[in-house]
DNA sequence: TGAATTTGATAACATATGTTATCGCTTGCC
DNA sequence: GGCAAGCGATAACATATGTTATCAAATTCA
């Protein structure tokens, strides 16, 4: 099961037997929060079953950030990396089949993954990936209306539509559920 | 003036000899075309002097995504790692000072700082800044209303508003220019 | 200097989106 | 089985924001 981990993180064999005790495998109910607004977060995530969620408050109503599904990595990033309060919760919508593993063997495993040139180049590519990625979300928002974000998410991430309970996907598209409902029967009705 | 350029880079004065021939000074006037939407970029910039527009098409409207000023450093970041065409066009806004460098050499300067521990570790901070930055920009979107995002620019980023035209200003906020002049007028009277 | 362009304010109206409330359907749980 | 909670649709109304048009001031440039 750590083999999508290892192609994250394409190091040797030998070096694998080292790290894989640091990853440890639990078993989380759903709605279960893994790190909470306001906490310093000292663990990182790995999804083997389910989904996370993330999550701010606004105004005492959470909005939904992003959705992580099987085989994705889920971390408080700002806060795991940079030692600050998240300003996000990390909480699971499904029961979920983790690998969590303490930011001080992260750390153990970055420094280690930098020197290593095959693994550096991977390292590098996923902050550019995530860089790129939240630019051309943000850039949705500016350029989007709510109508054309929900036809994005149907065609390139159905299933965040399929598993997720709706009032989740309208604060991801940043409008209300009654609004989302409007839009999708709009769609039916033939544009 | 590539002292700037030192503290982000911090290679030795030995290695810095070699670089500091990669980077050339070109002055531009006001409105000057960059890098265009579609184009391939093969360049970065360092501005000395001036302000940079980052913009993309809207169904043939112009909306503003960033500002850049002096000391920052400017590409079309996917474009320029992925050898893609740019999703976003950089334009000037004011007669600009810049330091303009090539891929190649970029690329350069970039496999050789991951190699030293000091300039990699500068280089990965960046790396997470700007994550952290986008994710700041987005949340800002879905969690604020126009008029506090006017505010909040107002209170980080008041070379923003003194310097930069108020179309561009609303392209950024997410509104129109009509929306802009009612926003600041409620605040001015006394909201 | 004077004409053309850019910039910003405002009004009137149209549309999009939020708010609150109600209803019915499902789901989980005792 | 039945109750409570969660979820989604819809309606009526309120508010926010966009669109188009007009005007005045500032700026640019020949």
């Amino acid at each position: 099961m750590l083999e999508k981990l290892k192609s994250i993180l394409p190091f040797d064999d030998k070096q694998w037997n080292q790290y894989a005790s640091y990853f440890k495998r639990i078993q989380v109910p759903a709605k279960k929060v893994l790190i909470q607004e306001g906490e310093i977060s000292k663990k990182a995530f790995f999804i083997e079953k389910g989904c996370i969620r993330v999550w701010f408050n606004k105004d005492g109503k959470d909005v939904t950030f992003q959705f992580f599904f099987e085989n994705e990595r889920v971390s408080s990033v700002e806060s795991f990396k940079k030692n600050i309060p998240s300003i996000v919760t990390l909480e699971t919508i499904e029961p979920s089949t983790l690998w969590v593993i303490d930011k001080q063997d992260m750390d153990q495993i970055m420094r280690d993954g930098f020197e290593i040139p095959k693994v550096r180049e991977k390292l590098i590519d996923t902050l550019f990936d995530r860089n790129i990625h939240y630019m051309k979300h943000c850039l949705s928002f500016i350029r989007d209306t709510p109508q054309q974000r929900y036809l994005h998410l149907l065609e390139t991430q159905p299933q965040i539509i399929q598993r997720i309970p709706q009032h989740y996907i309208a604060s991801y598209l940043g409008i209300t559920t009654v609004h989302l409902s409007r839009v999708k029967s709009k769609l039916l009705k033939g544009k």
